[in-house]
DNA sequence: GATGAATGAGTTTTCATTCAT
DNA sequence: TATGAATGAAAACTCATTCAT
């Protein structure tokens, strides 16, 4: 049941790049105008992901775009893939508070399941090209793990209210695993939302879709086994 | 409900290159040995991008583990992404065909549910790394239309299947829209599985979950609208 | 007065070439089939030389728009300068043949002139870009010493004209000198007249100056010596 | 009556290479080091281009011989066409410059004709090979259009000339057409002069003779016509 | 600190030429 | 003899990274 992430990463170990390359940025900046400029080129390096996707990342194009020069960037990011790790943590930390705060308890294990979709499609980044950009380079730039303790996060949340309403659901449920799956079922319906109608997030008719489906999972007693 | 992709290609319409190179082979092998040169030149390309990604493919490397050179693939694809279209095109046929062999009519709503789940999870490519890099790959690659070809053909199947045992759907269901949902959460749930437990496909826990998840949502009347 | 070209070529000593491969036809086609290969492949160079340019030019395309294989026209041809030389000594022939099924002999310097102008107009090979691209061929081809021949051949004709005419001409004009800057006179004007008007060869206009200016020259004695 | 060349390109349309690819400087150099980087690419690129020629040439070499790196010269010029162009352009100014330079008025006609001559063998590049590589280049190298700018304004210049001694003209000559005409045959006549006779420019023999051509087709009557 | 010029290893891609069938 | 598959050296071009100013 590890590896399931609701937001940021879908998938598991790193692969096709050098993990012992280090990624973390090389210091940080203390001056406002320092910040600025780290703040600049993270911004410009996440329009271009999800502009062009990383194949097309360049050091010297994001330094352009951030108005900065390929030195400057040098100074605060070791590497190429340092820049998308940054990216990566950037918007991390972003849904990470968005999700916390969009969460709350609720008497019935309906509601609980709306605040669950709610929280799913509101955290989502709401450039969808950029939360895929960011979905596919976590694992490829050292941030698999970070990946895996986020998605954890997340369904133990959904486990924690899933126990809050035991008496709701179907006896024969395991709320672990249920958890998991649900989690693994958020990420993927509310990525087809977005896809389908970036627009107008939520689109309501995936939401109630989506409530249904998980509201059945959790309440009905297993049928038809085997 | 378009966009949705069971097997090879979660996402939607291609970014992150420049769409108009051209990615169709070059010419088609007439003699045997040209044959077993294209072929052997797909199965390298699939292997390195198994085991290192696109951003390690290089046309060299992959030359070289076809045991070709670098001439011959020119011969016959224009360029690297040329190359990874082939995979996908390769593995589409025969993602295709696993499936379609899989599918079989059964006499319970159940039973058709699992043939479903079995033909998903029989029907992945036994190198889960592939799939993802595949799945990855497919928009990047000029390839996002034949994914929701294919996308759109399993919903369908699974829309025939569902109009045969409409009987025992709940009787507010739209089965199109259920055949998209089914076709997302399949193609999510297999995925996990195949990656939590690579070894032993299907993994019996996880099919008893999906099957739990699709009959549940299929079969319950909605309830708790909020 | 070497170096002179009329026609075909218009620069001095080959460069820019390895000069010691042998650019020579590999053998001489005996069997009418294989003498329509050859002269399908000359052809095709020079459709090719003319739309596109040297650089442009590659062994694969001259054989697949001859329609034989690459095997077939290494068969002929030892390289692909030789494929350059076959076309400059096809064309020379025809020229030098057309050259001289233009000239006639005439009473008076005026209309010998004329036949000058005329044979020069007229034994340009049409289509102008040919001319060039052999113009800038043939020394890179190994033909330079051909196009001199060639040059001093038709120098030799005018000479022999204005000696028939000497009692016309200026009295203090060398003759082998006069020739000798008259031809390449011609090259330069009838050069212009075909870029100008491709369509109207000979240009009337070009024609009427061209004479004036050879004439004058022929004819005046040396005036204003500083 | 365009097309004319005088110096630096001998030809009309360009041809034989694809019109689309940018030719024009990446960037400028702002940096005295920077500056100096490109002269030593564009000097190095005329050296080969003479000793070897267009088909020679290699980004590589030029690179070496420059003292820098494929980097540098990437930095500055797109491709190796861009190369060959910024060659012309560099000559083209040279060219233009020391021909307004040796431009002066003189009181007879004969005296005007001598001091064109004069500006023609001067402002020769000294090097002829180069001079033929760049009148080869031109058109090939997108710069056919700046070719005709050059050769119509030295055109306009020998007209005025000609305006300035009308008196001394035959009365039946267009002034426009004799120029043009002027301006082809000084271009022709130097090079040849340049080619017979490198050493000894100008070449007293090529220039009483250029003078006697030109200054009889100027001042006699039109004599002849068919 | 900031800049941007310079580097050069590493890639992609081409194409003349050979040779087994 | 004809074919066209295979070759691989060589060329163009990129871009992450360094470092003098």
């Amino acid at each position: 049941m590890t590896n399931l992430s609701f937001f940021v990463f879908a998938f598991g170990p790193a692969f096709g790049m050098n993990p012992q390359v280090d990624v973390n940025p090389r210091k940080f900046p203390r001056q406002a105008r320092a910040r600025a400029t780290v703040e600049a080129i993270i911004v410009a390096t996440a329009q271009l992901l999800t502009e062009e996707g990383f194949e097309a990342l360049t050091t010297a194009r994001v330094a352009e775009r951030a108005g900065v020069s390929v030195g400057s960037l040098y100074q605060y990011f070791p590497n190429k893939r340092a820049l998308a790790a940054a990216v990566v943590d950037h918007h991390s930390e972003k849904l990470v508070a968005a999700f916390d705060a969009a969460w709350q308890s609720h008497d019935t294990l309906a509601a609980a399941v709306d605040s669950m979709i709610r929280a799913a499609l509101v955290t989502h980044p709401h450039r969808p090209e950029l939360h895929r950009a960011l979905n596919e380079l976590a694992p490829r730039v050292g941030r698999a793990e970070k990946a895996q303790q986020i998605s954890a996060r997340i369904a133990g949340l959904i486990e924690t209210v899933l126990a809050r309403h035991r008496h709701e659901l179907a006896p024969d449920l395991e709320p672990a695993d249920a958890a998991a799956l649900i989690e693994t079922v958020l990420e993927t319906v509310s990525h087809r939302a977005i896809q389908d109608h970036p627009a107008s997030i939520p689109d309501e008719k995936a939401v109630i879709q989506c409530r249904r489906l998980i509201l059945a999972y959790l309440t009905s007693p297993c049928i038809g086994v085997g």
